[in-house]
DNA sequence: CACCCCTCAA
Protein backbone atom coordinates (compact mmCIF):
# COMPACT_ATOMS: atom_id res chain seq x y z
CA UNK A 1 0.00 0.00 0.00
CA UNK A 2 2.47 2.20 1.04
CA UNK A 3 4.79 1.71 -1.79
CA UNK A 4 1.77 2.54 -4.28
CA UNK A 5 1.40 5.52 -2.53
CA UNK A 6 4.49 6.54 -3.22
CA UNK A 7 4.93 5.76 -6.35
CA UNK A 8 2.07 7.77 -7.51
CA UNK A 9 3.67 10.52 -5.60
CA UNK A 10 6.95 10.12 -7.42
CA UNK A 11 5.13 9.88 -10.83
CA UNK A 12 3.09 13.23 -9.87
CA UNK A 13 6.32 14.47 -9.56
CA UNK A 14 8.08 13.83 -12.62
CA UNK A 15 4.76 14.71 -14.65
CA UNK A 16 5.07 18.26 -12.71
CA UNK A 17 8.47 18.57 -13.71
CA UNK A 18 7.75 17.52 -17.16
CA UNK A 19 5.45 19.91 -17.81
CA UNK A 20 7.51 22.45 -15.70
CA UNK A 21 9.85 21.64 -18.95
CA UNK A 22 7.48 22.05 -21.47
CA UNK A 23 6.38 25.43 -19.99
CA UNK A 24 10.18 26.26 -19.71
CA UNK A 25 10.52 25.42 -22.86
CA UNK A 26 7.60 26.93 -24.31
CA UNK A 27 8.64 30.36 -22.25
CA UNK A 28 12.13 30.03 -23.05
CA UNK A 29 12.99 31.70 -25.96
CA UNK A 30 10.80 34.58 -24.78
CA UNK A 31 12.55 35.53 -22.11
CA UNK A 32 16.52 33.78 -23.36
CA UNK A 33 17.42 37.26 -23.85
CA UNK A 34 17.65 37.55 -20.13
CA UNK A 35 18.92 34.09 -18.58
CA UNK A 36 18.36 31.70 -21.08
CA UNK A 37 21.82 30.34 -21.36
CA UNK A 38 22.62 30.59 -17.10
CA UNK A 39 19.07 28.70 -16.19
CA UNK A 40 19.51 26.04 -19.15
CA UNK A 41 23.14 25.00 -18.21
CA UNK A 42 22.26 24.38 -14.77
CA UNK A 43 18.71 23.69 -14.81
CA UNK A 44 18.68 21.05 -17.31
CA UNK A 45 21.93 19.54 -15.53
CA UNK A 46 19.21 17.83 -13.09
CA UNK A 47 18.41 14.43 -15.03
CA UNK A 48 14.89 13.46 -14.36
CA UNK A 49 15.67 9.70 -13.94
CA UNK A 50 18.33 11.16 -11.45
CA UNK A 51 16.13 12.77 -8.93
CA UNK A 52 14.86 9.09 -8.25
CA UNK A 53 18.24 7.73 -6.97
CA UNK A 54 19.61 10.64 -5.82
CA UNK A 55 19.19 12.18 -2.28
CA UNK A 56 15.92 13.81 -2.67
CA UNK A 57 17.60 16.41 0.06
CA UNK A 58 20.53 16.64 -2.99
CA UNK A 59 18.16 17.38 -5.95
CA UNK A 60 15.44 19.86 -3.32
CA UNK A 61 19.32 21.77 -2.64
CA UNK A 62 20.09 21.81 -6.38
CA UNK A 63 16.61 22.55 -7.42
CA UNK A 64 16.82 25.77 -4.68
CA UNK A 65 20.00 27.18 -5.47
CA UNK A 66 18.86 27.33 -8.97
CA UNK A 67 15.70 29.03 -7.97
CA UNK A 68 17.70 31.43 -6.22
CA UNK A 69 20.02 32.22 -9.06
CA UNK A 70 16.82 31.93 -11.43
CA UNK A 71 15.27 34.65 -9.33
CA UNK A 72 18.60 37.10 -8.67
CA UNK A 73 18.80 36.52 -12.60
CA UNK A 74 15.55 37.50 -13.02
CA UNK A 75 15.02 40.48 -10.67
CA UNK A 76 18.71 41.66 -12.06
CA UNK A 77 17.62 41.17 -15.64
CA UNK A 78 13.65 42.02 -15.67
CA UNK A 79 14.37 45.65 -15.23
CA UNK A 80 15.72 46.40 -18.74
CA UNK A 81 13.19 44.63 -20.84
CA UNK A 82 10.00 45.21 -20.87
CA UNK A 83 7.75 44.32 -17.47
CA UNK A 84 4.85 42.06 -18.87
CA UNK A 85 7.59 39.52 -19.76
CA UNK A 86 9.03 39.57 -16.74
CA UNK A 87 5.85 38.92 -14.41
CA UNK A 88 4.54 36.60 -16.39
CA UNK A 89 7.98 34.24 -16.27
CA UNK A 90 7.61 35.38 -12.65
CA UNK A 91 4.22 34.14 -11.85
CA UNK A 92 5.17 31.09 -14.16
CA UNK A 93 8.41 30.13 -11.89
CA UNK A 94 6.16 30.49 -9.01
CA UNK A 95 3.95 28.56 -9.29
CA UNK A 96 5.86 25.50 -10.50
CA UNK A 97 8.32 26.62 -7.36
CA UNK A 98 5.31 25.83 -5.14
CA UNK A 99 3.74 22.75 -7.06
CA UNK A 100 7.36 21.29 -7.23
CA UNK A 101 8.13 22.36 -3.41
CA UNK A 102 5.20 20.81 -2.31
CA UNK A 103 5.70 17.91 -4.21
CA UNK A 104 8.90 17.08 -3.10
CA UNK A 105 7.59 17.88 0.74
CA UNK A 106 5.39 15.23 0.67
CA UNK A 107 7.33 12.92 -1.00
CA UNK A 108 9.87 13.85 1.40
CA UNK A 109 7.89 12.89 4.39
CA UNK A 110 6.36 10.14 2.81
CA UNK A 111 9.85 8.57 2.44
CA UNK A 112 10.64 9.22 5.60
CA UNK A 113 7.33 7.20 7.14
CA UNK A 114 8.36 4.27 5.03
CA UNK A 115 11.05 3.29 7.34
CA UNK A 116 12.59 -0.50 6.57
CA UNK A 117 10.47 -1.21 9.03
CA UNK A 118 7.08 -0.85 6.93
CA UNK A 119 9.31 -2.53 3.63
CA UNK A 120 9.54 -4.94 6.26
CA UNK A 121 5.75 -5.40 6.82
CA UNK A 122 5.76 -5.48 2.89
CA UNK A 123 7.53 -8.41 2.59
CA UNK A 124 5.57 -10.02 5.24
CA UNK A 125 1.93 -9.31 3.84
CA UNK A 126 3.71 -11.21 0.94
CA UNK A 127 5.00 -13.74 3.73
CA UNK A 128 1.53 -13.92 4.81
CA UNK A 129 -0.20 -14.45 1.34
CA UNK A 130 2.37 -17.34 0.11
CA UNK A 131 1.46 -19.02 3.65
CA UNK A 132 -2.05 -18.86 3.72
CA UNK A 133 -2.02 -19.91 0.07
CA UNK A 134 -0.01 -23.18 0.31
CA UNK A 135 -1.61 -23.83 3.76
CA UNK A 136 -4.91 -23.97 1.98
CA UNK A 137 -3.43 -25.81 -0.87
CA UNK A 138 -2.29 -28.04 1.38
CA UNK A 139 -5.17 -28.56 3.82
CA UNK A 140 -7.38 -29.57 0.31
CA UNK A 141 -5.35 -32.24 -0.67
CA UNK A 142 -5.57 -33.98 2.65
CA UNK A 143 -9.78 -33.34 2.01
CA UNK A 144 -9.02 -34.79 -1.13
CA UNK A 145 -10.01 -31.81 -3.37
CA UNK A 146 -7.17 -31.86 -5.69
CA UNK A 147 -8.65 -29.97 -8.73
CA UNK A 148 -9.34 -26.75 -6.67
CA UNK A 149 -5.55 -27.07 -5.08
CA UNK A 150 -4.22 -27.96 -8.35
CA UNK A 151 -5.89 -24.15 -9.75
CA UNK A 152 -4.81 -22.98 -6.70
CA UNK A 153 -1.41 -24.00 -7.46
CA UNK A 154 -1.73 -22.81 -10.70
CA UNK A 155 -2.66 -19.01 -9.92
CA UNK A 156 0.22 -19.13 -7.90
CA UNK A 157 2.65 -20.01 -10.62
CA UNK A 158 0.47 -17.33 -12.94
CA UNK A 159 1.83 -14.85 -9.95
CA UNK A 160 5.52 -16.31 -10.71
CA UNK A 161 5.39 -17.23 -6.75
CA UNK A 162 6.69 -20.74 -6.59
CA UNK A 163 5.12 -23.04 -3.72
CA UNK A 164 7.58 -25.01 -1.50
CA UNK A 165 8.58 -28.47 -2.30
CA UNK A 166 6.29 -30.12 0.63
CA UNK A 167 3.47 -28.78 -0.98
CA UNK A 168 4.39 -29.91 -3.69
CA UNK A 169 4.48 -33.10 -2.36
CA UNK A 170 1.31 -32.61 -1.05
CA UNK A 171 0.14 -32.49 -4.23
CA UNK A 172 1.41 -35.53 -5.52
CA UNK A 173 0.46 -37.27 -2.73
CA UNK A 174 -3.10 -36.62 -3.26
CA UNK A 175 -2.78 -37.40 -6.58
CA UNK A 176 -1.58 -40.91 -6.22
CA UNK A 177 -3.65 -41.63 -3.40
CA UNK A 178 -7.13 -41.21 -5.59
CA UNK A 179 -5.16 -42.81 -7.98
CA UNK A 180 -4.13 -40.02 -10.71
CA UNK A 181 -0.93 -41.38 -11.05
CA UNK A 182 -0.92 -39.51 -14.61
CA UNK A 183 -1.47 -35.83 -13.10
CA UNK A 184 1.20 -37.02 -10.41
CA UNK A 185 4.32 -37.87 -12.55
CA UNK A 186 3.65 -34.54 -14.40
CA UNK A 187 4.08 -32.59 -11.61
CA UNK A 188 6.88 -34.24 -11.09
CA UNK A 189 7.98 -33.23 -14.56
CA UNK A 190 6.39 -29.92 -13.81
CA UNK A 191 9.01 -29.88 -10.41
CA UNK A 192 12.07 -30.62 -12.57
CA UNK A 193 11.27 -28.25 -15.54
CA UNK A 194 10.85 -24.86 -12.99
CA UNK A 195 11.29 -26.38 -9.27
CA UNK A 196 11.39 -26.71 -6.88
CA UNK A 197 13.24 -29.60 -7.97
CA UNK A 198 11.92 -33.31 -6.70
CA UNK A 199 13.41 -35.09 -2.89
CA UNK A 200 13.34 -38.10 -1.76
CA UNK A 201 9.71 -37.55 -0.37
CA UNK A 202 8.61 -36.94 -3.82
CA UNK A 203 9.84 -40.01 -5.40
CA UNK A 204 8.90 -42.31 -2.07
CA UNK A 205 5.52 -40.33 -2.32
CA UNK A 206 5.24 -41.68 -5.95
CA UNK A 207 6.79 -45.42 -5.58
CA UNK A 208 4.05 -45.20 -3.09
CA UNK A 209 1.14 -44.53 -5.62
CA UNK A 210 2.24 -46.87 -7.78
CA UNK A 211 2.47 -49.57 -5.00
CA UNK A 212 -1.13 -48.81 -4.50
CA UNK A 213 -2.38 -49.67 -8.31
CA UNK A 214 -0.58 -52.59 -7.43
CA UNK A 215 2.36 -51.47 -10.72
CA UNK A 216 5.25 -52.79 -8.38
CA UNK A 217 7.25 -52.65 -11.89
CA UNK A 218 6.87 -49.33 -12.44
CA UNK A 219 7.64 -48.43 -8.66
CA UNK A 220 10.75 -50.52 -8.59
CA UNK A 221 11.75 -48.88 -12.05
CA UNK A 222 11.56 -46.00 -10.43
CA UNK A 223 13.36 -47.06 -7.54
CA UNK A 224 16.42 -48.15 -9.22
CA UNK A 225 16.62 -44.73 -11.57
CA UNK A 226 16.03 -42.47 -9.13
CA UNK A 227 19.08 -42.24 -8.31
CA UNK A 228 20.05 -40.91 -11.49
CA UNK A 229 18.13 -38.01 -10.64
CA UNK A 230 20.76 -37.49 -7.86
CA UNK A 231 18.54 -38.77 -4.90
CA UNK A 232 19.25 -42.41 -3.59
CA UNK A 233 16.17 -44.48 -1.93
CA UNK A 234 16.38 -44.09 1.57
CA UNK A 235 15.12 -46.74 4.15
CA UNK A 236 11.09 -44.99 3.97
CA UNK A 237 11.90 -45.88 0.20
CA UNK A 238 13.02 -49.30 1.30
CA UNK A 239 10.16 -50.00 3.40
CA UNK A 240 7.78 -48.74 0.80
CA UNK A 241 9.02 -51.33 -1.63
CA UNK A 242 9.68 -53.97 0.97
CA UNK A 243 5.45 -53.80 2.00
CA UNK A 244 4.79 -53.95 -1.69
CA UNK A 245 6.28 -57.34 -1.85
CA UNK A 246 4.99 -58.41 1.12
CA UNK A 247 1.60 -57.69 -0.05
CA UNK A 248 2.56 -60.00 -2.98
CA UNK A 249 3.27 -62.33 -1.05
CA UNK A 250 7.30 -61.88 -2.27
CA UNK A 251 8.82 -62.09 0.95
CA UNK A 252 11.79 -63.83 -0.37
CA UNK A 253 12.12 -60.88 -2.39
CA UNK A 254 11.75 -58.60 0.04
CA UNK A 255 14.63 -59.97 2.42
CA UNK A 256 16.86 -59.95 -0.90
CA UNK A 257 16.44 -56.93 -1.78
CA UNK A 258 17.15 -55.66 1.58
CA UNK A 259 20.27 -57.50 2.34
CA UNK A 260 21.18 -56.03 -1.26
CA UNK A 261 20.65 -52.75 -0.09
CA UNK A 262 21.91 -52.87 3.90
CA UNK A 263 24.15 -55.42 3.76
CA UNK A 264 24.36 -58.70 5.09
CA UNK A 265 23.55 -58.15 8.82
CA UNK A 266 20.16 -58.06 7.56
CA UNK A 267 18.23 -59.04 9.09
CA UNK A 268 19.95 -59.60 12.23
CA UNK A 269 19.73 -55.24 12.28
CA UNK A 270 16.76 -54.77 14.10
CA UNK A 271 17.35 -50.99 13.96
CA UNK A 272 14.36 -50.46 12.37
CA UNK A 273 11.58 -51.39 14.05
CA UNK A 274 9.19 -50.27 10.98
CA UNK A 275 11.42 -52.68 8.28
CA UNK A 276 11.08 -55.74 10.89
CA UNK A 277 6.83 -54.76 11.20
CA UNK A 278 6.10 -54.85 7.95
CA UNK A 279 8.13 -58.40 7.31
CA UNK A 280 6.47 -59.65 10.57
CA UNK A 281 3.66 -58.81 9.29
CA UNK A 282 3.62 -60.27 5.56
CA UNK A 283 4.95 -63.59 7.28
CA UNK A 284 1.89 -63.79 9.15
CA UNK A 285 -0.67 -62.69 6.40
CA UNK A 286 1.35 -65.61 4.04
CA UNK A 287 0.66 -68.14 6.45
CA UNK A 288 4.61 -68.41 7.14
CA UNK A 289 4.42 -68.61 11.18
CA UNK A 290 7.71 -69.59 11.65
CA UNK A 291 9.21 -66.36 10.11
CA UNK A 292 6.69 -64.10 12.14
CA UNK A 293 7.97 -65.48 14.69
CA UNK A 294 11.51 -65.23 14.33
CA UNK A 295 10.62 -61.87 13.58
CA UNK A 296 9.00 -61.28 16.46
CA UNK A 297 11.38 -62.44 18.78
CA UNK A 298 14.44 -60.85 16.99
CA UNK A 299 12.35 -57.05 17.53
CA UNK A 300 11.48 -58.22 21.37
CA UNK A 301 15.49 -59.21 21.64
CA UNK A 302 16.63 -56.25 19.75
CA UNK A 303 15.97 -54.15 22.73
CA UNK A 304 14.63 -51.13 20.40
CA UNK A 305 12.18 -49.16 21.56
CA UNK A 306 8.74 -50.66 20.18
CA UNK A 307 5.71 -48.77 19.07
CA UNK A 308 1.98 -49.74 19.16
CA UNK A 309 1.73 -50.27 15.24
CA UNK A 310 4.08 -53.01 16.33
CA UNK A 311 1.73 -54.40 19.21
CA UNK A 312 -1.38 -54.09 16.84
CA UNK A 313 0.68 -56.36 14.24
CA UNK A 314 1.36 -58.78 16.33
CA UNK A 315 -2.22 -59.05 18.15
CA UNK A 316 -3.45 -59.06 14.04
CA UNK A 317 -0.95 -62.13 13.44
CA UNK A 318 -2.26 -64.44 16.58
CA UNK A 319 -6.04 -63.23 15.45
CA UNK A 320 -4.94 -64.70 12.52
CA UNK A 321 -3.97 -67.65 13.13
CA UNK A 322 -6.85 -68.09 15.71
CA UNK A 323 -4.90 -67.82 19.24
CA UNK A 324 -7.13 -65.01 20.34
CA UNK A 325 -5.14 -65.45 23.82
CA UNK A 326 -2.07 -65.31 22.63
CA UNK A 327 -3.42 -61.88 20.87
CA UNK A 328 -5.05 -60.85 24.47
CA UNK A 329 -1.16 -61.24 26.14
CA UNK A 330 0.37 -58.60 23.90
CA UNK A 331 -2.62 -56.17 24.73
CA UNK A 332 -1.45 -56.69 28.39
CA UNK A 333 2.30 -56.20 27.31
CA UNK A 334 1.33 -53.20 25.73
CA UNK A 335 -0.64 -52.30 28.86
CA UNK A 336 2.89 -53.13 31.10
CA UNK A 337 5.27 -51.21 28.79
CA UNK A 338 2.81 -48.26 28.99
CA UNK A 339 1.21 -48.27 25.78
CA UNK A 340 -2.41 -47.94 25.39
CA UNK A 341 -4.50 -50.21 22.76
CA UNK A 342 -5.96 -47.88 19.90
CA UNK A 343 -8.75 -48.51 18.00
CA UNK A 344 -6.88 -51.23 15.56
CA UNK A 345 -6.08 -52.93 18.32
CA UNK A 346 -9.71 -53.10 19.61
CA UNK A 347 -10.76 -53.68 16.70
CA UNK A 348 -8.67 -56.40 15.36
CA UNK A 349 -9.76 -58.33 18.72
CA UNK A 350 -13.56 -57.60 18.13
CA UNK A 351 -12.81 -58.73 14.38
CA UNK A 352 -11.40 -61.95 15.11
CA UNK A 353 -14.25 -62.97 18.36
CA UNK A 354 -16.74 -62.50 15.72
CA UNK A 355 -15.37 -64.22 13.10
CA UNK A 356 -15.06 -66.75 15.86
CA UNK A 357 -18.73 -66.53 16.56
CA UNK A 358 -17.87 -65.23 20.40
CA UNK A 359 -20.11 -62.40 19.90
CA UNK A 360 -20.84 -62.03 24.08
CA UNK A 361 -17.08 -61.53 24.26
CA UNK A 362 -17.07 -59.39 21.19
CA UNK A 363 -19.61 -56.71 23.05
CA UNK A 364 -17.40 -56.85 26.21
CA UNK A 365 -14.60 -55.30 24.59
CA UNK A 366 -16.60 -52.92 23.22
CA UNK A 367 -17.75 -51.93 26.51
CA UNK A 368 -14.35 -51.81 27.75
CA UNK A 369 -12.63 -49.65 24.81
CA UNK A 370 -15.88 -47.07 25.04
CA UNK A 371 -14.79 -47.29 29.11
CA UNK A 372 -11.00 -46.71 27.96
CA UNK A 373 -12.03 -43.60 25.61
CA UNK A 374 -11.52 -45.10 22.66
CA UNK A 375 -14.53 -44.46 20.49
CA UNK A 376 -16.01 -47.14 18.33
CA UNK A 377 -16.38 -46.63 14.68
CA UNK A 378 -18.38 -47.66 11.27
CA UNK A 379 -15.51 -50.47 11.50
CA UNK A 380 -16.00 -51.65 15.19
CA UNK A 381 -20.14 -51.27 14.48
CA UNK A 382 -19.66 -53.14 11.22
CA UNK A 383 -17.68 -56.18 12.61
CA UNK A 384 -20.23 -56.25 15.47
CA UNK A 385 -23.40 -55.92 13.72
CA UNK A 386 -22.13 -58.41 10.85
CA UNK A 387 -21.15 -60.90 13.56
CA UNK A 388 -24.20 -60.99 15.29
CA UNK A 389 -26.25 -61.06 12.25
CA UNK A 390 -24.19 -64.02 10.81
CA UNK A 391 -24.88 -65.35 13.92
CA UNK A 392 -28.75 -65.05 13.92
CA UNK A 393 -28.89 -62.45 16.56
CA UNK A 394 -30.25 -59.65 14.55
CA UNK A 395 -32.58 -58.59 17.12
CA UNK A 396 -29.17 -57.39 19.33
CA UNK A 397 -27.32 -56.60 15.92
CA UNK A 398 -30.55 -53.35 15.57
CA UNK A 399 -29.79 -52.15 19.19
CA UNK A 400 -25.68 -51.39 18.07
CA UNK A 401 -27.76 -49.70 14.96
CA UNK A 402 -29.25 -47.60 16.66
CA UNK A 403 -26.55 -47.24 19.70
CA UNK A 404 -24.46 -45.33 16.25
CA UNK A 405 -27.68 -43.67 15.25
CA UNK A 406 -27.53 -41.89 18.72
CA UNK A 407 -23.81 -41.36 18.25
CA UNK A 408 -24.99 -39.43 15.91
CA UNK A 409 -23.26 -41.43 13.20
CA UNK A 410 -25.07 -41.99 10.03
CA UNK A 411 -24.08 -45.70 9.68
CA UNK A 412 -22.71 -46.73 5.91
CA UNK A 413 -25.12 -48.46 3.83
CA UNK A 414 -23.35 -51.79 4.57
CA UNK A 415 -24.21 -51.71 8.27
CA UNK A 416 -27.54 -51.19 6.77
CA UNK A 417 -27.60 -53.69 4.13
CA UNK A 418 -26.10 -56.02 6.58
CA UNK A 419 -28.99 -55.62 9.03
CA UNK A 420 -32.06 -56.21 5.92
CA UNK A 421 -30.14 -59.21 5.12
CA UNK A 422 -30.23 -60.68 8.69
CA UNK A 423 -34.26 -59.58 9.03
CA UNK A 424 -34.35 -61.22 5.70
CA UNK A 425 -32.75 -64.44 6.18
CA UNK A 426 -34.30 -65.01 9.37
CA UNK A 427 -37.79 -64.64 7.71
CA UNK A 428 -38.86 -61.32 9.01
CA UNK A 429 -39.82 -59.51 5.80
CA UNK A 430 -41.91 -56.92 7.75
CA UNK A 431 -38.42 -56.03 9.43
CA UNK A 432 -36.44 -55.76 7.04
CA UNK A 433 -38.68 -53.42 4.72
CA UNK A 434 -39.05 -51.19 7.91
CA UNK A 435 -35.27 -50.44 8.14
CA UNK A 436 -35.13 -49.87 4.36
CA UNK A 437 -37.23 -47.23 5.26
CA UNK A 438 -35.36 -45.90 8.18
CA UNK A 439 -32.27 -46.05 6.03
CA UNK A 440 -33.95 -43.77 3.23
CA UNK A 441 -35.22 -41.52 5.93
CA UNK A 442 -31.62 -41.00 6.94
CA UNK A 443 -30.82 -40.26 3.43
CA UNK A 444 -28.91 -43.16 3.04
CA UNK A 445 -29.64 -44.41 -0.71
CA UNK A 446 -30.21 -48.15 -1.16
CA UNK A 447 -27.81 -49.91 -3.63
CA UNK A 448 -26.88 -52.98 -5.16
CA UNK A 449 -26.84 -54.69 -2.02
CA UNK A 450 -30.02 -53.73 -0.35
CA UNK A 451 -31.92 -54.70 -3.27
CA UNK A 452 -29.85 -58.08 -3.19
CA UNK A 453 -31.13 -58.59 0.12
CA UNK A 454 -34.35 -57.89 -0.07
CA UNK A 455 -35.24 -60.06 -3.35
CA UNK A 456 -33.21 -62.77 -1.23
CA UNK A 457 -35.74 -62.58 1.41
CA UNK A 458 -38.45 -62.10 -0.58
CA UNK A 459 -37.58 -64.97 -2.62
CA UNK A 460 -36.89 -67.06 0.97
CA UNK A 461 -40.62 -66.25 1.86
CA UNK A 462 -41.90 -67.24 -1.71
CA UNK A 463 -42.85 -64.12 -3.21
CA UNK A 464 -40.99 -64.61 -6.52
CA UNK A 465 -43.11 -61.75 -8.12
CA UNK A 466 -42.39 -59.24 -5.72
CA UNK A 467 -38.87 -60.13 -6.05
CA UNK A 468 -38.81 -59.55 -9.66
CA UNK A 469 -40.34 -56.13 -9.00
CA UNK A 470 -37.74 -54.97 -7.01
CA UNK A 471 -35.22 -55.64 -9.64
CA UNK A 472 -37.20 -53.35 -11.41
CA UNK A 473 -37.36 -50.87 -9.17
CA UNK A 474 -33.79 -51.04 -8.21
CA UNK A 475 -32.94 -49.01 -11.71
CA UNK A 476 -35.33 -46.89 -11.17
CA UNK A 477 -33.44 -46.07 -8.54
CA UNK A 478 -30.13 -46.03 -10.26
CA UNK A 479 -28.96 -49.31 -8.61
CA UNK A 480 -28.11 -51.98 -11.35
CA UNK A 481 -28.44 -55.89 -10.89
CA UNK A 482 -25.51 -57.84 -10.47
CA UNK A 483 -24.64 -61.77 -11.15
CA UNK A 484 -26.21 -61.80 -7.63
CA UNK A 485 -29.49 -60.60 -8.88
CA UNK A 486 -29.70 -62.83 -11.65
CA UNK A 487 -28.78 -65.92 -9.60
CA UNK A 488 -30.93 -65.15 -6.79
CA UNK A 489 -34.08 -64.40 -9.57
CA UNK A 490 -32.28 -68.01 -11.46
CA UNK A 491 -32.46 -69.62 -8.74
CA UNK A 492 -36.02 -68.79 -7.62
CA UNK A 493 -37.22 -69.89 -11.41
CA UNK A 494 -35.21 -72.70 -11.49
CA UNK A 495 -36.88 -74.17 -7.88
CA UNK A 496 -40.24 -73.19 -9.51
CA UNK A 497 -39.47 -75.63 -12.40
CA UNK A 498 -40.36 -72.13 -14.30
CA UNK A 499 -38.31 -72.90 -17.99
CA UNK A 500 -39.68 -69.84 -20.09
CA UNK A 501 -38.22 -67.51 -16.99
CA UNK A 502 -34.63 -69.77 -16.74
CA UNK A 503 -34.48 -68.93 -19.82
CA UNK A 504 -35.04 -65.66 -20.15
CA UNK A 505 -32.98 -64.39 -16.70
CA UNK A 506 -29.88 -66.58 -18.29
CA UNK A 507 -30.26 -64.60 -21.90
CA UNK A 508 -30.32 -61.36 -19.92
CA UNK A 509 -26.95 -62.43 -18.03
CA UNK A 510 -25.51 -63.04 -21.46
CA UNK A 511 -26.79 -59.58 -23.37
CA UNK A 512 -25.99 -57.91 -20.50
CA UNK A 513 -21.90 -58.56 -20.89
CA UNK A 514 -22.18 -60.52 -17.07
CA UNK A 515 -20.00 -63.55 -17.49
CA UNK A 516 -22.20 -66.26 -15.63
CA UNK A 517 -20.40 -68.47 -12.37
CA UNK A 518 -20.13 -71.17 -11.01
CA UNK A 519 -23.24 -70.35 -9.15
CA UNK A 520 -25.33 -69.57 -12.65
CA UNK A 521 -24.47 -72.68 -13.74
CA UNK A 522 -25.41 -74.23 -10.25
CA UNK A 523 -28.46 -73.43 -10.89
CA UNK A 524 -28.80 -74.54 -14.31
CA UNK A 525 -27.52 -77.70 -13.42
CA UNK A 526 -30.20 -77.73 -10.63
CA UNK A 527 -32.37 -77.12 -12.81
CA UNK A 528 -31.60 -79.76 -15.63
CA UNK A 529 -32.19 -82.66 -12.90
CA UNK A 530 -35.34 -81.53 -11.29
CA UNK A 531 -36.57 -81.75 -14.80
CA UNK A 532 -34.90 -85.03 -14.68
CA UNK A 533 -32.95 -83.96 -17.95
CA UNK A 534 -29.86 -85.76 -15.91
CA UNK A 535 -27.58 -85.95 -19.90
CA UNK A 536 -28.07 -82.18 -20.33
CA UNK A 537 -26.22 -81.95 -16.71
CA UNK A 538 -23.78 -84.24 -17.44
CA UNK A 539 -23.03 -82.33 -20.73
CA UNK A 540 -23.16 -78.76 -18.04
CA UNK A 541 -20.77 -80.45 -15.53
CA UNK A 542 -18.03 -81.84 -18.22
CA UNK A 543 -18.35 -78.31 -20.19
CA UNK A 544 -18.00 -76.59 -16.48
CA UNK A 545 -14.15 -78.20 -15.88
CA UNK A 546 -13.19 -77.20 -19.34
CA UNK A 547 -13.94 -73.03 -18.54
CA UNK A 548 -11.78 -71.66 -16.38
CA UNK A 549 -13.65 -71.56 -13.05
CA UNK A 550 -13.72 -72.70 -9.91
CA UNK A 551 -15.87 -75.84 -9.46
CA UNK A 552 -16.52 -76.77 -6.08
CA UNK A 553 -18.62 -79.86 -4.63
CA UNK A 554 -21.85 -78.38 -5.23
CA UNK A 555 -22.50 -79.44 -9.07
CA UNK A 556 -21.19 -82.83 -8.06
CA UNK A 557 -23.25 -83.31 -4.90
CA UNK A 558 -26.76 -81.94 -6.58
CA UNK A 559 -26.57 -84.54 -9.67
CA UNK A 560 -25.13 -87.36 -7.24
CA UNK A 561 -28.15 -86.40 -5.35
CA UNK A 562 -30.20 -87.07 -8.18
CA UNK A 563 -29.05 -90.18 -9.18
CA UNK A 564 -29.77 -91.31 -5.89
CA UNK A 565 -32.70 -90.77 -5.65
CA UNK A 566 -33.36 -92.36 -9.47
CA UNK A 567 -31.27 -95.54 -8.22
CA UNK A 568 -28.79 -95.39 -10.25
CA UNK A 569 -25.87 -96.24 -8.07
CA UNK A 570 -23.16 -96.54 -10.94
CA UNK A 571 -23.79 -93.24 -12.59
CA UNK A 572 -23.31 -92.51 -8.43
CA UNK A 573 -20.38 -93.69 -7.80
CA UNK A 574 -18.64 -93.01 -11.55
CA UNK A 575 -19.29 -89.37 -10.47
CA UNK A 576 -18.25 -89.72 -7.01
CA UNK A 577 -15.02 -91.35 -8.79
CA UNK A 578 -15.11 -88.12 -11.12
CA UNK A 579 -15.67 -85.73 -7.97
CA UNK A 580 -12.21 -87.34 -6.17
CA UNK A 581 -10.20 -87.06 -9.18
CA UNK A 582 -11.17 -83.44 -9.31
CA UNK A 583 -10.63 -82.87 -5.61
CA UNK A 584 -6.89 -84.18 -5.65
C1' DC B 1 5.17 -34.05 2.74
C1' DA B 2 6.86 -40.06 2.02
C1' DC B 3 7.21 -46.22 5.45
C1' DC B 4 4.15 -50.63 9.33
C1' DC B 5 -1.74 -52.18 12.15
C1' DC B 6 -8.43 -52.84 11.94
C1' DT B 7 -13.41 -53.86 7.29
C1' DC B 8 -14.75 -54.10 2.32
C1' DA B 9 -21.28 -57.86 2.26
C1' DA B 10 -24.83 -62.40 -0.65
Amino acid sequence: MQSVLIAAEESHILRILNSSFQTLDSIKDRISHIFANFFCSKYFSIDLIDTRYRGIDEVKTSYNQNQCELSENGRRQSEPSDGDEGQCSGAVFNVLDTMLKDSLDRLKTMRQSISWDAIGRECCDFEVNYKRDITIIRALCLEGKLGVALSLWYMMIQKSVIPDIITHNYLINGFCKTGNLDKAEWLVKEMLFRGPPPNCATYNTLIKGYCLQKDIERALNLFSTMANSGIGPNRVTCNIIVHALCKKGLLEDARKLLTEILGDTYPKDTSNLITSTILMDGSFKNGDINLALTYLDGIFCGGIPLDTVFYNVAIHGFCLIGDISTAYKYVCEMFKRGFLPDIFSYNTLIGALCKEGRTTEACYIYNVMSRMGVSPDQITYKMIIQGLCFHGDVIKANLFLHAMLDDSVVPQPLIWNVIIDGYGRCGNMQKALSIREQMAAFGVMPNTFTYNALIHSQIKSGNVVEAHSLKKEMVLNGSFPDLVTYNLLLGASCNLGNFHSVLQIYDEIVRGGYYPDIITYTELLKYYCIQGYTEKAEDLLEKLQTLNLQVDHVPFLILMKKYCKMRELDKTFELYQKWLLRMS
